[in-house]
DNA sequence: TTTATTTAAGATAAGTTTGTCTGAAATAGA
DNA sequence: TCTATTTCAGACAAACTTATCTTAAATAAA
């Protein structure tokens, strides 16, 4: 469904957002060891979803991530969907027709528009705070 | 959501057994030239889909791909997901724990729980002949 | 200013998926 | 039997994704 470096991405900013919550910041190798995701190849997502403005990051001594309270309560999953995976996941054709829509579908493109739409609302009003909080109180895991 | 690999079975399989419906045999060229998938690759596809007996292939002049009737009224097209890509799209963790269920569940597990079951069972209830139908009569296509 | 610490950026490597090519095996028909 | 036609099987190649490594840049604190 998500790529390996979207499933990294989402991980690893929940992991940053329960700390960012208690006002810490992280460094890379603890988002690494608490996300369950590998150092340097999430230090590179990293990289994206700061220049998409999700997370802030800070070089040097008492550096490394943060995300603020104002950001993670308003952040959508699907922003972070989005920065790293693009827009296949919306807009792609089930059967990879480079065009697909209603006037002119594929075998499964009625199939496939409801489950889509639901995929994408749910991505759209789930926020990266819901689901830092639920993993904080320990209702949820990250590593397994 | 599909490989590439799934998405060229699905299409080749369609094409078939809109000939089929005729009567016909298709050779590969011909899968290729009116499915829009690349030939080398697809005839490789189809010798899974031939294993797992969803198409009959045969050689010699004459030759080529049929599927049954019975066997396209029978067949979902889950079984094909299934052929070529596996279980991941049923099984697999949206964040890519190794385990993941309601027990102890990653942070997205709940939101995917819906969405993952509805594309399940639209997989599950959806048979070749229902989509070749809808092919052969214009209301769909393969290629664009 | 120097040092230690941290992210940034890009090169490189490994692995997987996608795609092609070649020769073998089967078979229908002349 | 011989030939043309077709799938089958596996080697090979290209492209993309995943992962690591190395060096540079920034910065806090002594």
């Amino acid at each position: 469904m998500f790529s390996k470096a979207c499933e990294y991405g989402i991980k690893a900013i929940l992991y940053i957002a329960t700390q960012s919550i208690d006002g810490k910041r992280v460094k890379i190798s603890d988002v690494a060891n608490n996300s369950g995701c590998p150092e340097a190849f999430t230090a590179k997502i990293l990289g994206k979803l700061t220049k998409s403005s999700i997370v802030n990051s800070y070089k040097g001594p008492y550096g490394g991530f943060e995300i603020e309270m104002r950001k993670m309560k308003t952040t959508k999953i699907s922003e972070i969907v989005y920065a790293i995976d693009g827009d296949s996941l919306y807009n792609g054709c089930a059967l990879g027709l480079n065009e697909c829509d209603a006037n002119d579908p594929c075998p499964m493109h009625e199939k496939f528009y409801g489950i889509r739409k639901e995929l994408k609302t749910m991505l759209d009003t789930t926020t990266i705070y819901e689901l830092a909080t639920k993993l904080k109180s320990g209702k949820s895991t990250l590593i397994r």
